[in-house]
RNA sequence: GGGCGAUUAGCUCAGUGGUAGAGCACUUCGUUGACAUCGAAGGGGUCACUAGUUCGAACCUAGUAUCGCCCA
């Protein structure tokens, strides 16, 4: 029974995974036959991921590579797995608790929140591994990994084999804590008022939004004055007065609040005279105005705004900075959601603590600065942009906006018919001003100043720099190795603490005991309250890895025998606010309790460690020794900073090894037009629906095909089709094979001793594409070995070798149809192996159509025959030189009209020995495919014939009839225009003495021969020409 | 503002100093016994611009223009 006519990719791609599945194809180490290992990670998608067209891609071009050393004999390994992404998950399971009706995560407490996150991950987090079986990722799917495997209340559903990545993540925290390399400090950081979380620097996005800028007054303290003079360029004086006041511009009048100076420019003239003053904040209750000192510092820029800057050190990075270079108090304005803060003294008091730092009299520690609240007690508890709103409100009514005409073209606004131009009205700048944005939640960001762990990075970052600059790892396109550099040798410290439930939690615990055993039993056991003001409290923290071995290391570090509960564990709940953090056993004992940090690490923190911890670290696994470090990483450009380098600086610090030689960094997967797919453009292309209509190969194909090295990637349905199309053109070639019975003796395993020309030069062809083929994918070359396996299969073996093997199959002797059969039945074979990385379902199922197996595809042996085993130069000259006739014959009757099925004589004017022993070879097959009825000699040329000048000899048409003469005459000019073209750079190249003498011998010689054949086909192009004009 | 990159056929893009390419689209013809998801033929380029280096430049260098991306 015949072959169907195409691929039916819904109903095998379904049979295909399952037997691969099975057959446990993709198991690590599955068809090795060699030593070395070849092993890559995934980038682990999220655990509430679902595919899409990045993912498709990227996962693609390791698929190819994977397959490709799995037949190739290597001991392989792609290893899959999910990240939890901490604030993704977490919100989603408080979008169905609340959805469900039930309690909130805060109702619900700690533990039982977190046995719901992992019920929802049992259910849902698998989604994306079914997606990536649908695309044919070969990976070792039993070895599942999770980045939160083995933490408590793990149900290990979906990452059943997954080492602990939990215990390797808490090792490396308390190793890295141990050598310094961690830290935990009051800083400012970026804090999600949405998520009420600290999240890194790369988590913000900085968007450019049209915002606002105020100009306000600050007036000097005790209504001092000084003559305020401006200056042009030249130096001269376009502006003098004198004035009461500080000219403020800001884009956020609400945390003038928390201002704790204003700064200039030392080198600022107009301000000279009243540095060192202190002026007023021209906000809050009149009678408690607080006064702040204006300051010098290298950071206002003189010609922006007015030049003087007001320096919020808690909700600014910049400001934060000069406050800490002029020691000026940060207050924080804000609480976790961005409301401003309700709680502590009243404003009065807090203002009174202020002035006194602000005069000098008063120092405070950072505690304290924290405590006071300096948002006036009508403004707290608002939101900030109420407030905002409220403060600027205020000002303007006190009078001490600064003013500007209606018609000031900074105030972006068109005046109305009614309003006066000339009319005063407060400066209030249109301008766009970016904006911080968290990533996830689209919440306006607020620098914060909170108590966060770092990753001092700055101490780890000389190895992984190293790494790239010595060529160790190499990082692809080279234009990345830049990037890398540039940031890592800027790199902040990573702020690793995360307010969330979901995640590792970091294993540090805080212990507080009394310096004095003595003093404190005698307060326990006494009645003297006054003794506890006797002695003090020493806080001391630890890190560790349970427990019991936190106990271990606190005991060590308290001068005196005692005993140290575990706070979390007991009924008391989980406030870290206990209350008594001592206490007396009835034996005398001093009892403590230790309470554990209850924020946990940044889901990159757990990634960073995804090469090690994926592979068992820190047991030595043979795993490890196998597949460590892994290859090749790939992964998109957009988390160079996120992951690959956090990858390289931990991997280094930790287990003293790079994680993988090579990165392959690959840009966003775009819609057709190059622009970015979101759902509101409503562009998105769901590479299921992709799969569903052209199936998995069709895309795998239109994603290799795009991989060129730091390429944009367009991804277009007409791309998906017609490589869809090819899937069908490969498949009919099958067809065509077994209908001819090319695999009836079974399938060729060494490529046949042919003696026919044709045999041998598709087999050459072959070889030339094999190792085209390899040297593409050794270089990450997808696009180069895809476009060469599509022009092999196409060009040479569809359109060339089966029209050349019709004859010789159809109506070729037993020899001639048995050599025929084996070569096809090779050839084919060679071409199901080689795409096989590229197409795996439609190849693995002409594999199995064509011929019993030993082997399913997946495990076919990759070849290694090379041009010099298998390229024959005769046949491929002979060859050569076939195909081009049969091309002149065609291409002279396309343009004469003569029709294609029409067969027609030939005359042959002259031709070389090389010429007629390939004609002689051939003829059928040149007949056939030029439909030539005969061929006869003659010595001169005929009266209204085409004129096809060959190598070694001329052929005629003789279609007198058929014919139109100026026709003719114009292909024949039209030839001879182009040829005069290159000859005439030919003979400029050669004639120039310079040029023989410097270009290399081989250019020269192939200039010269290049010379000799246009020559040759002019001539005979010459002779058309005039014999054609004899007729007309 | 700083950094990185791009500009080649109508479109999408390859092409690292030696005759400018592919796919798609387009035009003409074709139910040739694998395939119309096909076949044959054809048209289409000042390689953004300017100046250099070189025997020779799409490619190297400098500058210009336009457009992207990342970071402030």
């Amino acid at each position: 029974m015949p072959m169907d006519k195409k691929f039916n990719a819904a109903v095998a791609e379904a049979r295909i995974t399952e037997k691969w599945l099975t057959e446990k194809a993709f198991a690590a180490g599955a068809n090795a036959t060699r030593d070395e290992g070849f092993s890559i990670m995934i980038p682990p998608p999220n655990v509430t991921g679902a595919l899409h067209v990045g993912h498709a891609f990227n996962n693609t071009l390791q698929d190819i590579l994977i397959r490709w050393h799995r037949m190739r004999g290597f001991k392989t390994l792609w290893q899959p797995g999910q990240d939890h992404a901490g604030i993704a998950t977490q919100l989603q399971v408080e979008k169905m608790l609340a959805a469900q009706g039930n309690e909130s995560r805060r109702d619900m407490g700690r533990e039982r929140f977190l046995q719901k996150v992992w019920e929802w991950k049992g259910q849902y987090g698998g989604t994306i591994v079914e997606q990536l079986k649908r695309l044919g990722c070969s990976c070792d799917w039993d070895r599942n990994a999770f980045t939160m495997a083995g933490a408590p209340g793990d149900p290990r559903t979906g990452h059943e084999n997954s080492p602990n990545f939990h215990d390797a993540v808490i090792k490396v925290f308390v190793d890295m804590y141990e050598k310094r390399f961690i830290y935990r400090g009051k800083r400012l950081t970026n804090w999600d008022p949405h998520f009420e979380t600290a999240i890194s620097d790369l988590e913000v996005e900085n968007i450019e939004v049209a915002g606002h800028m105020w100009h306000f007054k600050y007036p000097l303290a005790g209504g001092a004055t000084y003559t305020y003079v401006e200056k042009d360029e030249d130096g001269n004086v376009v502006l003098e007065e004198e004035r009461d006041y500080i000219s403020i511009a800001t884009t956020r009048p609400e945390t003038m609040l928390g201002d704790g100076a204003v700064a200039v420019h030392p080198s600022d003239e107009r301000y000279a005279p009243i540095v060192g003053q202190l002026c007023e904040i021209p906000v809050g209750p009149k009678e408690h105005r607080r006064l702040i000192p204006i300051i010098t510092d290298e950071y206002p820029d003189p010609d922006f705004g007015s030049g003087a800057v007001k320096i919020t050190g808690a909700h600014d990075f910049n400001d934060y900075a000069v406050a800490k270079r002029g020691d000026i108090p940060c207050y924080r304005l804000m609480d976790t959601r961005a409301s401003m803060r309700n709680d502590g003294a009243p404003y009065a008091e807090a203002a009174a603590i202020a002035m006194a730092v602000a005069k000098g009299e008063r120092t405070l520690t950072e505690a304290e600065v924290d405590a006071v609240n300096l948002v006036p007690d009508h403004l707290r508890g608002l939101d900030r942009f109420e407030a905002r709103a409220k403060v600027v409100e205020e000002i303007t009514a006190e009078g001490l906006a600064v003013m500007t005409r209606a018609d000031d073209p900074v105030l972006g606004k068109k005046l109305g018919a009614d309003d006066d131009p000339a009319a005063l009205v407060p400066l209030v700048e249109a301008k766009p001003i970016m904006q911080p944005v968290g990533d996830r939640s689209k919440h306006v960001i607020e620098p914060m100043l909170t108590d966060q762990w770092f990753v001092d990075a700055a101490k780890i970052v000389g190895p992984a720099l190293d790494a790239v600059k010595d060529g160790t790892v190499k990082i692809m396109p080279e234009s990345g190795e830049k990037t890398y550099y540039h940031w890592l040798e800027n790199i902040e410290p990573w702020c690793i603490s995360r307010q969330l439930w979901w995640g590792h939690q970091i294993p540090v615990w805080y212990c507080t005991y009394p310096d004095s055993p003595e003093k404190f039993r005698e307060f326990m056991t006494g009645n003297l309250n006054e003794v506890r003001f006797d002695y003090g409290w020493v806080e001391i923290e630890v890190a560790a890895t349970c427990f019991e071995e936190a106990k271990e290391r606190l005991l060590k570090k308290i001068p005196y025998s005692c005993e140290i509960e575990d706070a979390w564990n007991d009924d008391t709940g989980r406030d870290s606010s206990i209350g008594t953090p001592a206490s007396l056993s009835e034996d005398g004992t001093i009892l403590l309790s230790a309470r554990r940090d209850e924020d946990v690490l940044d889901t990159w923190f757990s990634s960073g460690l995804w090469p090690i911890g994926t592979l068992g670290w820190p047991e030595e696994t043979e795993e490890m020794k196998t597949y460590f470090p892994t290859d090749v990483l790939i992964t998109g450009f957009d988390i160079l900073f996120f992951w690959v380098a956090r990858m390289m600086m931990m991997q280094l610090a930790v287990a003293d090894n790079i994680p993988f030689h090579t990165v392959y960094l690959h840009q966003l997967v775009r819609d057709e037009k190059g622009k970015k797919m979101s759902k509101t453009t409503g562009n998105v292309i769901d590479p299921l629906e992709i799969v569903d209509e052209y199936g998995a190969d069709a895309l795998r194909f239109t994603n290799a095909s795009m991989a060129s090295i730091g390429g944009v990637l367009k991804l277009s349905k007409d791309r998906i089709a017609g490589y869809r199309n090819f899937g069908t053109k490969l498949w009919n070639a099958c067809r065509f094979a077994e209908m001819n019975e090319a695999f009836a003796s079974g399938p060729q395993a060494t490529p046949p001793a042919a003696t026919a020309a044709v045999n041998k030069w598709i087999i050459g062809e072959t070889a030339k594409v094999r190792e085209t083929v390899d040297q593409a994918l050794t270089d990450y070359r997808f696009n180069d070995a895809a476009s060469a396996l599509y022009g092999f299969t196409w060009n040479m073996v569809c359109d060339w070798y089966v029209e050349f093997s019709k004859p010789l199959l159809l109506d070729g002797d037993d020899a001639q149809k048995a050599e025929a059969r084996a070569t096809l039945a090779w050839v084919l074979d060679q071409t199901l192996l080689m795409l096989h990385p590229f197409m795996p379902f439609i190849t693995e199922e002409l594999w199995g159509e064509l011929a019993d197996r030993q082997k399913m595809l997946v495990h076919g042996d990759w070849p290694t025959y090379t041009k010099t085993d298998l390229v024959d130069e005769a046949a491929s000259r002979e060859m050569n030189w076939v195909i081009s006739l049969i091309e002149a014959v065609r291409s002279a009757r396309g343009e004469m009209h003569v029709p294609v099925g029409l067969y027609v004589p030939m005359q042959c004017l002259d031709l070389d020995d090389a010429g007629k022993a390939a004609w002689d070879a051939n003829e059928t097959m040149i007949k056939r495919l030029a439909r030539i009825d005969s061929l006869t000699q003659i010595d001169e040329m005929p009266k209204g014939s085409v004129t096809l000048a060959v190598e070694g000899g001329t052929f005629c048409l003789p279609l007198a009839d058929l014919i139109d003469v100026d026709e003719e005459k114009a292909r024949l000019e039209k030839a001879m225009g182009k040829l005069a073209k290159d000859l005439g750079g030919l003979r400029g190249r050669l004639n120039n003495p310079k040029f023989v003498a410097s270009a290399p011998e081989e250019v020269v010689a192939e200039n010269r021969e290049l010379l000799v054949q246009k020559e040759e086909e002019e001539a005979k192009l010459k002779a058309a020409l005039t014999r054609l004009a004899e007729i007309a």
